[in-house]
DNA sequence: GCTAAATTAAAACACTCGTATTAAACTTGC
DNA sequence: GCAAGTTTAATACGAGTGTTTTAATTTAGC
């Protein structure tokens, strides 16, 4: 399948989608050369990108899809999990599933990638559908208190913060090597802070 | 002082630095060229930038140091104000210092734009002095329980909330014709939200 | 081993970009 | 009016961009 024995086979592409990853993270979208691309990820094939995805525009949809497909697996898990337990859902649960599928991208290199490539709004001009409809539940939940005036901001800045906090996170973790040992005082003080939010 | 004639002498500058705000905010720095600003500035010259503004961060510095020195200006006078009515400071005072002068930027289009660039990330690398000692004194003025584990991610939550929030009503009113009827609903409700932030 | 498919390499294309340079047009002060 | 200074126009440059195209190289199937 594949064809220079420079590495395992097949595994260009991904070297290349892991290369662009990380410098579309720090550098930003545009600021990032398919050649620089290309180079780093040892090829000395200019048109590298375009031949394993199309195009610039293409490698970007690669890497944002594949984060974004295993995001909407696991928060589908939990909310199954959810449903068959039969337990009703309390708010805290609810924002925990909205928090815990998107905090797990700290986790690797690859994840924090993706959410400070997600905090750029390259691709967000449409936000997650699923995170959306997520949202929507948690709002009715709240039922009685909907009606109030601010109502229809505190969804939107709960959205806001959740992935602006989770890109900062990852930045900080990039940059300065933030000590793991404050990770889950992060996601705790995030999901509290949230939860603050919609109970404003 | 100027030559042309098209149109009132020196306002070739300002009718640039107008047009690039809302080109930056809209498209983004990097995905606007200088031909484009000079161009719908009413120039034929491609180098009008470089004359008024010497280089494209130039015509950056510029329009955020514009914007910044007038929130600086409105925040100290705020700030003056309250210290001599010698009313004690209590945190929801302290807050609305801290929001409104940047709230007031949504009154206009330049203002509007300016938010929107601010939140692109171009030139928050040290995110605002003024307002980082704001922050702090908020902070202070929380006193006792400052010492939990959550802590130094609150105000940083604010902070993130703050700017993001006032970016994306920024781009609401601009793109959507949002009506201005709920411009008083959002403030109040970013002004609680941040408050619960603090308090949670 | 050899052919066909897949991958990598290399070169070139067609643009666009920010910037610098030089000339023209205009305004102001005298 | 006229000279000096300021602003606008026009052109060119050199570098860099994403992409396309064509050739070399490698792997897999027979």
């Amino acid at each position: 399948m594949s064809a220079r024995p420079s590495a395992a086979p097949e595994a260009t592409r991904s070297k290349i989608q892991a290369v662009a990853e990380q410098l579309f993270a720090s550098e930003g979208f545009d600021r990032v050369p398919l050649r620089q691309i290309a180079r780093e990820a040892g090829q000395r094939n200019v048109a590298a990108v375009q031949y394993h995805f199309g195009s610039k525009e293409g490698l970007l949809s690669s890497i944002v899809d594949t984060h974004r497909s295993e995001i909407d697996d696991r928060r589908r898990d939990l909310l199954e999990a959810l449903t068959e337990a039969e337990s009703e859902a309390d708010l805290s649960t609810l924002i925990g599933i909205l928090v815990e599928p998107l905090a797990a991208k700290l986790d690797d290199a690859s994840g924090r990638a993706y959410l400070r490539i997600q905090a750029q709004g390259l691709t967000n001009e449409k936000m997650r559908p699923a995170t959306q409809s997520l949202i929507r539940r948690i709002r009715r939940h709240l039922g009685a208190i909907d009606e109030e005036r601010g109502a229809p901001f505190r969804d939107r800045f709960a959205l806001l913060l959740l992935f602006h906090a989770l890109a900062d996170r990852a930045r900080a973790e990039e940059t300065q090597a933030a000590r793991r040992g404050a990770r889950r005082d992060f996601v705790d003080s995030l999901t509290r802070s949230i939860e603050a939010l919609f109970a404003a």
